[in-house]
DNA sequence: TATAAATTTAGTCGACCGACTAGATTTGGT
DNA sequence: ACCAAATCTAGTCGGTCGACTAAATTTATA
């Protein structure tokens, strides 16, 4: 009939092996031969089942996109009045919390976070579409709420805002192995993430003078 | 004897051609045929200049670790007091002014971020040598300054706010096309860079109970 | 179990890769 | 101007790449 189930299997076992290399040796450095080997597939099949190599890597691409497309951030600030200044502080937490939760899930597989930043970083077809579901949306909302915390802000200095809300998280998922191997550690434990957004927001609540008092463990500096 | 003047211009024109090729499709991306191409020369001369791909790949790194090896982080912070408050203000203020200095000169080719973060995230032969130059190096100075700020500090620690201080201007640096096109420039402003400066500082600073007012623009959030 | 469709397999194809070389050309000191 | 050394050039080489195919095999249904 229309699809075996072998057929899905195969199909998810080239996506990972590729995600899986890209993460490791990049795009660009990744051939079908190896990513046949290391799904345990034959090198025909990414031909009969994607079309092509750059059709996989679209596949590839669009697996990870569907993660945060599902998880849109307006979603996570439904029911904050970021009228208050106390609303705007929670808006905050929560951006950074959310974010925390979709770059460093341990249910996802690790090559994920590399592969959004190879897209976001070198040219390639699905780079646009990519960048609007990533970034843009979210961008959109932080720069909103940065304008309203402070309604006589420019768009430029927003957009400094929300790059230095986020950058932290940011650097932490695409540098991930770098930080690691300097931590000692093989994964982030819960109690770093949680300092690490602790500490990005504590950040910025100080610079906009709004409330820290919220849910955060007391911080203190001497 | 030893040398002939057409030699080091070819040699550089191979270097310019593969920087610039690097920094836009990535070190894996690109053959000897391009880069002699660009660089105008035949392809016999890289194997001639360099020994080879690698070797050229290699020369093209060191080119760039040089600049960031002839301008260690301790000489700019020479003359200090970090034992007083504003001191150790003023050692951050100098610390992050300093990196964007150096990040962001627009009399370095524009390839050089590119082939710095390249050469960081993807395994290679000079990546250790390459992480100890740019970034141990300046990880060290800028720990000890904050546990000199919060003497009962730990190392992890140390280290988030390290991460958190530099993180910005190194997103700047690395994903500096989509800020530019999301700005709507072709380069950052003097402005832009000293706005940047300004409000990583300040977080920090305030972070930390240390005084702002040194040199820099009031900040004002209403 | 018989069967047609879906999938897997091994292998071929031309294109391009990096490495290398022999010979032509240029350089710079004399 | 001469010439030996340095450099440049055009081209060959074996190897790997992605695309593709025809035949073998497996699957799901009747």
């Amino acid at each position: 009939m229309g699809i075996y189930q072998t057929s899905t299997k195969t199909r998810q076992a080239l996506i990972d092996a590729t995600g899986q290399l890209a993460a490791e040796k990049g795009f660009n450095a990744i051939s079908t031969r190896a990513i046949a080997q290391l799904a345990d597939e034959n090198i025909g099949s990414i031909h009969y089942h994607f079309g092509g190599k750059d059709k996989l890597f679209e596949a590839v691409i669009l697996s990870v996109a569907t993660r945060w497309l599902e998880n849109p951030l307006e979603d996570a600030l439904t029911g904050i009045d970021i009228l208050t200044a106390a609303g705007q502080a929670q808006a905050i937490r929560l951006i950074v919390s959310r974010d925390i939760s979709l770059l460093f899930d341990k249910e996802v597989p690790s090559w994920h976070n590399r592969v959004i930043f190879q897209v976001m970083q070198y040219p390639n077809p699905l780079q646009n579409t990519f960048r609007a579901i990533v970034l843009e949306r979210e961008n959109e909302v932080i720069c909103r709420l940065f304008k309203t915390i402070d309604p006589a802000m420019d768009d430029e200095t927003a957009e400094l805002h929300f790059l230095l809300l986020l950058t932290p998280l940011i650097f932490h998922a695409d540098y991930q192995n770098i930080i690691l191997q300097k931590l000692g550690q093989t994964e982030y434990s819960p109690q770093y993430l949680q300092r690490l957004v602790d500490t990005c927001v504590t950040q910025t609540l100080l610079f906009f003078n709004l409330p820290t008092s919220a849910n955060e463990t007391s911080h203190d500096s001497e």
